[in-house]
DNA sequence: GCATATTGTTCGTTGTTGGAGCAAAATACG
DNA sequence: CGTATTTTGCTCCAACAACGAACAATATGC
């Protein structure tokens, strides 16, 4: 970290002073002194984690170091006013229930659309119908806690950047897609997000693949979430012209979710593998166009369909191999970011706990 | 820049010992004691800056500050030993004629295509057929100067950040996107530019419009370079299938350029006038891929396209407006950058000389 | 001629940091 | 078992950079 040793000691002492920092105990060495290890303070700071998603609302309550302490989760109210209402209530009991002692440092609030960074307001989440919603403030006036939101792919990409595996290579020049009701990005350079001049950078998930192909819910055409979207890879398993505002509510009504065509994919259901491969396909193609645009180091890619990850690999693979401009970008690592870690959840933990340690121009 | 007089004047006579500042005349104030200018030292430094282009080889002799001393030209040789040995004998020429007790600084070599920064090494020049090529070391040792290579985007991206009008804003989040033989982009973001993990970003040209549209000379398909280059402008104007490679021949021999296009359509040919609006169509789709993708507070735009933009404006608007997600996004400003300030040769200039003044990681 | 205003420089003070030196705590080896 | 060696962790001091007060220079206004 470019300082001697010298500056080490009194750096630590002041973080241990200020509780950031704990004593570990001391470790075995092959030869002299045992280094004392150096924890941060994490398993008595509580967070609380909400990821709003099209269908279900997650809720986690989480240490500091993003490890669940319970996980529940309700059928997604689209009203502010009443999601704030439902959330209220469940975040003071899972509070009541785990205090003990412990401190809640905050709310991180995690929306699939567009915030603005400065005032909180989500800006345009077309899943949710919101425009210029101020959710942030009412959710701190309603817990007392104070609130931070992020888009879902900003999220995940402070995640990954906070809680990812460290040591493998520079830590922080990738993309972070999300493939989910809607499909966006986050972009990471020098280990910064960036987020353009309206706070709306990363939206890959509205560059066309076809400018003049099917309607996406943002209202323009031939969008890559139109093509990619859990929406659209349904649609298009079921047979229908692939157009996500028509058979969107059908589908909620159906109840038919990706996972159960993947988990018919795995039963051989050609039908399903099919619609799959096409979506991977796609997939492949918009993140050859980030590649194209950004060439960074890596792309995670996250969502449902990091489940079929063995079934659509090498269509993506092919996918981008067709359109890279030189060997070393075609060869650019495709990470899945598994479900099961909960990313999102993971990431709105990450709004709350990184904000203690970046430098403020970060947070 | 956040340090008090007193550091200014340290800062300052290290500045004037070393040589790089001359001091100016006084200048009038309304009041209290007149201030004392300062100039950067630019007249007795040279720097030969080139613009290697599909057809033809821009070479200028120029001052520190970007100004012009004198222009010429001549048919681009497409084999790099020849393209130095052409080169060579005319670099030594214009230093000899004008050299004066000047110091010549360095080459700037301005090239179509992505360059291995590093190394030098152009990684792949379609409108060249150049793979794997290094021209840097090769003009470094026939001239006995420093040569700094850099493709187009980048070189006219810096030329906006270093040579650019300042004060309104904060310079340095914008994209620059060339509209020649080929289409490339430099991404600014906080005043750097991003390269990439493997030197190749920026290469929105290569992005798809239309994944199964027209061949480009990439070996892919529907990019948008294939549907805005100037080479498919002028196909499109002759009525022919919108496919560089067969067309690129054919027009190259005819003659025919983009500029006499412009001039037919202010001469009212309707053909040239709808194919240069269809153009500037396409670029409006590009360009809002590059909106939803980085957000950037403005986005110029190079090339002799610029010459027709009051034709093709409204269109770009247009087409920007269809396709933005929010309204800021579609406000984003778009500036064209006038072939006639020869924006290329100036950001050949830049190499040599912004490397005098930018700290290491930005040079 | 004096008050006021503004630029440009000097210099003392302050705060930060690198590194030498040292204590602590372990192992290796004769 | 004692001494040498190695590594960690801490203290302290010298070097350095930068802020800002004070001052000199040079103008205008009354």
């Amino acid at each position: 970290m470019r300082v001697g040793r010298g500056m080490v000691t009194s750096l630590v002492s002041e973080l241990l002073v200020a509780g950031e920092l704990r004593d570990g105990a001391t470790v075995d060495a092959p030869r002299g002194r045992r280094p004392k290890m150096l924890y941060v303070r994490t398993h008595d700071r509580l967070v609380i984690a909400i990821d709003v998603r099209f269908s279900r609302t997650f809720l986690m309550l989480s240490d500091f170091s993003g490890s669940p302490i319970t996980i529940e989760s309700f059928e997604t109210v689209t009203d502010p006013a009443e999601l704030v209402a439902e959330l209220a209530p469940r975040i003071r009991r899972l509070l009541k229930q785990h205090r003990a002692g412990k401190d809640c440092e905050g709310i991180g609030l995690v929306v699939p659309g567009m915030i603005d960074h400065t005032t909180g307001r989500v800006l345009n989440a077309p899943q949710l119908g919101w425009r210029d919603v101020n959710i942030r403030d009412a959710l701190m006036s309603a817990t007392g806690l104070p609130v931070h939101i992020e888009n879902a792919p900003i999220a995940c990409a402070l995640a990954q950047l906070w809680l990812g595996q460290r040591g493998e290579g520079s830590p922080g020049d990738f993309v972070y897609v999300t493939v989910g009701d809607g499909v966006g990005a986050a972009i990471v350079v020098n280990g910064e997000v960036i987020r353009g001049q309206g706070d709306t950078a990363g939206e890959f998930g509205h560059v066309p693949l076809s400018f003049d192909g099917p309607r996406c819910l943002c209202g323009s055409t031939g969008c890559l979430e139109a093509y990619t979207s859990n929406l659209a890879t349904l649609s298009r398993y079921l047979g229908h012209q692939v157009s996500s505002t028509e058979t969107r509510a059908l589908l909620h009504e159906s109840g038919l979710t990706i996972d159960d065509v993947i988990a018919r994919a795995r039963t051989r259901d050609p039908r399903a593998l099919a619609a799959l491969k096409e979506t991977g396909r796609y997939l492949g193609l918009g993140i050859a166009s980030i590649v194209s645009a950004l060439n960074p180091k890596q792309i995670f890619v996250g969502g449902e369909i990091t489940g079929a990850w063995d079934l659509i690999a090498p269509a993506i693979r092919d996918a981008i191999a067709t359109r890279a401009l030189t060997e070393m970008a075609a060869a650019t690592m495709v990470i899945p970011d598994p479900a099961s870690g909960h990313p999102r959840l993971r990431g709105a933990v990450t709004l709350v706990s990184a904000r203690r340690f970046a430098a403020p121009r970060l947070a």
